[in-house]
DNA sequence: TTCATCATATATCAAAGTGATATATTTTTC
DNA sequence: GAAAAATATATCACTTTGATATATGATGAA
């Protein structure tokens, strides 16, 4: 267990909740996993071939809905390999923020054109925080429904707690360049 | 300018401060860079050939030191070329932690497990936060020496800040695991 | 002084993952 | 009933990582 695709992980952490198809895996990291993880289709369908050929997972095909819909399971295999996944030490946690590359390189640039980019940054931010708001009120309000549900919890107020800072760091950013004078 | 490989810009932004060699490139990313962007030398190699094919770059060889150096240089089309970048809209910010990914999984495991993910996070943030904090205090004592230190302190403002919130973060999810029945 | 270790320096490559695109069908909306 | 949106799978060129190979200069301890 040393050089685990952190596709097959995530893939089978949400297996392990639910049987989902490739597309629903899809929406899942779009929505709920957004704020700390992501990934694409082109990753999504070959891990999942490549997980049901390893034996961690099970595919079939769906036979009530019209759809040409291929239903995934995790298998007891499965299970074990993301328990053991979980107990071994983090790797990396990486931060890859566009906005602060082009703020480090701002003296080649206007003052205004660094204020620019700040904003849109608080924009976004401000925009998806209440999202994220939402999510803690629900999940406090049902928080003995499942035990899952208290480990969701904390990866919102992660979100929150961070974005908040992010709002006050945009806050402080623009008065400082302002005053040093623009 | 619709599709720019990252990793052109971030070199064509250190090389437009700086001449320097892909090694000492690779240098800044790991110290400065580090709190928000990475790059490997299989991208950075790669990417000054290209550069200087392009005319983005030039190099020569160091004729004083007795090692195979190569020393980068930005052209003026590099410099157009940066600019340019600097002013179309940030596309995508994004933040990767295996460590909520273990957690929001963490149904599948002891609370035991997720207090030690979250602990070796906070040891990780306190051994780091100390840099910046000395950064921003050296920025901030030679901040009218030279015009790019203001954004600098900027982006180690954005590490701390963000640094502390974790730090706040672990310590109530600590506290809300224990607390919640371990 | 010599030997090991560390830092400097460049280079390459398999593997992982992205982002875009193609295709087709069902469901919703106007 | 036509158009648009959502569901669903699949593929591929391209970017980047992480590991590894190779070699030499600098440092310091024995």
């Amino acid at each position: 267990m040393a050089n685990e695709r952190k596709i097959d992980c995530v893939i089978l952490g949400l297996l392990s909740h639910e049987e989902l198809t490739g597309y629903e895996i899809k929406k899942r990291m779009d929505t709920t996993l957004k704020y700390f993880w992501s990934a694409s289709y082109g990753s999504i369908y070959p891990a999942l071939s490549d997980l049901v050929s390893r034996g961690l997972a099970t595919k079939r095909e769906d036979t009530e809905s019209k759809r040409n819909k291929q239903i995934y399971s995790i298998t007891e295999e499965g299970c074990r390999y993301l328990r053991e996944w979980l107990t071994v030490p983090v790797e990396k946690d990486e931060l890859r923020y566009e906005t602060l590359l082009k703020l480090f390189f701002g003296n080649e640039q206007e003052t205004k054109q660094a204020l620019t980019h700040i904003k849109a940054f608080e924009e976004k931010i401000e925009k998806e925080l209440p999202y994220l708001l939402e999510a803690e009120k629900v999940l406090k309000a049902c928080l003995n429904e499942d035990a899952a549900h208290k480990y969701y919890l904390l990866t919102v107020k992660f979100g929150i707690k961070t974005y908040q800072a992010y709002l006050e760091w945009c806050e402080e950013a623009k008065k400082f360049l302002m005053d040093s004078g623009a």
